[in-house]
DNA sequence: GTGACGATAATCT
DNA sequence: GATTATCGTCACA
């Protein structure tokens, strides 16, 4: 049977505070339409959330030709270039000159993990050559790497053809939540920004145990 | 299981 | 010229 994309989130989800979509979109599924047509999806369960000029671990903490979608409409694509290899893969929210955007930072693969793998390449393969699930998108640059995102959708609408959000089990219920500091950058380190389902086993790190 | 390290280039100062 | 919203590999336990 064929996987048909649902309808994507009202546009109105993403003209929110940007700590507010990061939380809600623990749960959306994200849908990614290939050149050929393939068409792959997973499930959102880690976020962070970077804000505007009084955010200094944000790209929007100066306003420069790299960040200036970010200080666009709600619902598109932020796709960034970083330490000379990786794509990372942002949900721009809030209004037109608010600046601020989400990192997807990890999904629960969901559609043609067999296609993600072949993106990703062998370090998402198991010593026998299977694919194992926990390596396809369990990290920023990993999950933009399994589908196929690159600087080509810097921009592009999160409600169309190519890419698209869709409600999934969203929102999810306060307890399945745990808010914790972001993770991986030097800067404003103290702030609580990244929004993960507390029993997911795809996170990019898991939780420390209590 | 954990931690150190190098890869590699756009972006900004 | 310095920095970087990362990852895979390797050593070691």
């Amino acid at each position: 049977m064929t996987v048909r994309m649902p309808p994507p989130l009202p546009a109105a989800f993403f003209c929110r505070p940007t700590a507010e979509v990061a939380r809600d979109l623990l749960g959306t599924d994200l849908w990614r339409r290939l050149p050929d047509g393939a068409l792959l999806s997973g499930r959102i369960v880690e976020t962070e959330a970077y804000f505007g000029p009084d955010d200094e671990a944000s790209h929007a903490f100066r306003r420069t030709p790299r960040s200036e979608v970010m200080y666009g409409p709600g619902g598109r694509a932020y796709v960034y270039f970083t330490y000379g290899m990786h794509f990372c893969l942002n949900v721009v929210c809030g209004r037109q000159g608010k600046p601020g955007a989400v990192l997807l930072r990890a999904l629960e693969p969901r559609v043609d993990l067999e296609r993600m793998a072949a993106l990703r390449g062998p370090a998402a393969r198991d010593g026998r050559g299977g694919v194992d699930s926990r390596k396809l998108c369990s990290g920023p640059a990993r999950l933009a790497q399994a589908l196929a995102v690159d600087r080509t959708l810097n921009g592009a609408d999160l409600r169309g053809e190519i890419l698209r959000l869709t409600r999934g089990t969203s929102p999810l219920p306060d307890p399945a939540v745990v808010v914790t500091p972001r993770i991986g950058i030097r800067r404003a380190t103290e702030r609580y920004a990244r929004y993960v389902v507390a029993d997911s086993p795809f996170l990019s790190r898991p939780l420390p145990r209590h």
